[in-house]
DNA sequence: CTATTGATGGTC
DNA sequence: ACCATCAATAGG
C-alpha cells in the first residue's frame, strides 16, 4: 500500500491545485505514542492579498506572517475565541496563500467517534492549537503531516462551491474556490 | 434566529 | 484604550 508523506514542493503550486489535491489524502497527527488520522474530505483556498476572504488582504501581520513564509507550513489561528482552524500554507515565498481544511472522515485512532465535518470540530478532535502555527506539515521531523494513501480521487467525486463565511468579500465571496468530496472513499 | 468567546486589526 | 468584526458551532 502506498504512504508517502507529502513533500514541501507539493504546497509550493497553485493553490487552487492544492485545495483540489489534498481531497483524498490524510492528515496524521502523533500525540505522544498515540496517533490520529482521517482522510481530508473538504478544503477552501485562500489566495493572497487581493483576495479580499483572505486573512493576508489586511497586508503583512503578526498572525498572517506565516502565510509570507514558505510553503508547507502549518497556519493555525483562533476564531470567534472558542474555535481552531487549521490550514497548509501555499505557493512560493511572499505569496501569501494557504489552504483551509474543513472537514476529515474516517478518523482513526480516537477512543470514540466525533464528528469531524467544520473546521472548528477538526481541530478539536485531532488536539490541534496555536502551538503548530508555522510548524512544517512535512518530513520525518512533522508532528503532524499529510499522507498521500494511494486514494485516487477523480472530478466526479468532487464538489466546488463558494467558500463558507465570507459574505463580505465583495467579488471574491462567490469564487468557488471550496472543494469537497461528494462520497468518501471509505 | 440567537448566544457564545477572545483574538485580531483598525481607529482614536 | 476602545470597538467592531470574525474562514464557527450549538441550540431554538
Amino acid at each position: 500500500m502506498i504512504c508517502r508523506r507529502l513533500a514541501q514542493h507539493d504546497f509550493e503550486s497553485d493553490t487552487l491545485h492544492v485545495a483540489r489535491m489534498l481531497l483524498g489524502k490524510y492528515l496524521v497527527i502523533r500525540h505522544g505514542t498515540s496517533t490520529l488520522s482521517g482522510c481530508i474530505s473538504e478544503t477552501e483556498a485562500y489566495c493572497g492579498e487581493e483576495d479580499k476572504a483572505c486573512h493576508a488582504s489586511k497586508g503583512r501581520t503578526a498572525r498572517t506572517e506565516v502565510m509570507y513564509g514558505p510553503p508547507g507550513n502549518w497556519y493555525v489561528y483562533m476564531i470567534y475565541g472558542m474555535y481552531h482552524c487549521l490550514n497548509v500554507v501555499t505557493e512560493p515565498v511572499n505569496r501569501p496563500c494557504a489552504v483551509l481544511i474543513r472537514g476529515v472522515v474516517d478518523v482513526k485512532g480516537l477512543p470514540q467517534p466525533l464528528k469531524t465535518d467544520g473546521p472548528g470540530k477538526v481541530c478539536k478532535a485531532f488536539g490541534i492549537n496555536r502551538s503548530y502555527n508555522s510548524t512544517p506539515a512535512y518530513g520525518s521531523q512533522a508532528d503532524m503531516w499529510v499522507e498521500d494513501r494511494g486514494v485516487e480521487i477523480h472530478d466526479n467525486q468532487v464538489i466546488k462551491s463558494p467558500r463558507i463565511g465570507v459574505h463580505y468579500a465583495g467579488e471574491y465571496k462567490d469564487k468557488p474556490w471550496r472543494f469537497l468530496l461528494s462520497e468518501h472513499p471509505a
